[in-house]
DNA sequence: CCATGCTCGTTCGTACACAAACGACATGGC
DNA sequence: GCCATGTCGTTTGTGTACGAACGAGCATGG
């Protein structure tokens, strides 16, 4: 008797993890590349759903951004930094830290918007526009 | 004359950078799941493709696994630390680290591969087998 | 046999990403 | 009015990720 045929072989190369992690290497390459390298993916999800929602609290604009409460955290102190962001208490609630665009910062936002248009372009360039849907389709069903 | 009729808006939530990040994130949260917690996908690429083509120099390993020289280094050293790997000079070449699979690395890596396979199943579990195949062969392109 | 240029590994600095633990505050139910 | 519960933000610690600069070794051409 064999010892059991066979487990197929582990091959990373094959797993799903493993080329996620190397498309969103290039996707961020990408992305960097087209920002003058002054605003990551990260900073530039930030800013824009701040440009997209108006004022709202720090830890509601990680939600909106999917991140972590200390990675938002971490981001905003950035930008707030630069003088993108500015935070303030909201006098509604004690606990609440209110983050608002500055007009630096929603001009730095319109000034970045074609770059980052540009960006998913680039990215999704091998594939043609049916593809590109059948993969955002695909994609949602996995977030 | 209407100032352009328009860029259509820009909506964080469509562009496929943001959408592969929560993919990214909810895969890696699955795959740490079923990891006791004891091993990152970063260091379970290191690992296997070390079981795959054996001993490698530290910059090799690196490539094959998609990784940075910086961030092999950090995942080679705390490996090595905690005795899954082992690292010796090439003697036929003074530039090269050697890098290899210790007894429990390799002990390691065998009471993995089952977690491994099932990270790859419960993260495809959303999509029917076809639509596994179509995914996979769409983001093979964007690599 | 030596100069040039490449690869190898290291280090430093910056930026995500998340868990866990903490204190402050808000709110609903009693 | 008060307490239980939950939310908000902070801090700490660990682990990717990458650019840039560095020194050392190797290989090739001249």
């Amino acid at each position: 008797m064999a010892p059991r045929p066979s487990h197929r072989p582990y091959v990373l190369d094959e797993q799903i993890g493993f080329i996620l992690r190397q498309v969103v290497q290039r996707h961020v390459a990408i992305f960097d590349g087209l920002m003058d390298g002054d605003l990551t993916p990260t900073q530039w999800a930030a800013l824009s759903k701040l440009a997209e929602v108006g004022t709202c609290s720090q830890n509601q604009l990680g939600r909106l951004t999917a991140m972590d409460v200390a990675t938002i955290k971490g981001v905003i102190d950035r930008l707030s930094a630069r003088g993108l962001t500015k935070t303030s208490a909201d006098p509604d609630d004690g606990r609440r830290l209110l983050v608002t665009l500055t007009p630096a910062g929603r001009e730095r936002v319109d000034q970045a918007v074609s770059g980052a248009f540009q960006a998913t372009e680039d990215t999704l360039a091998p594939l043609t526009p049916a593809e590109r849907e059948t993969l955002k389709s695909l994609l949602f069903k996995l977030k």
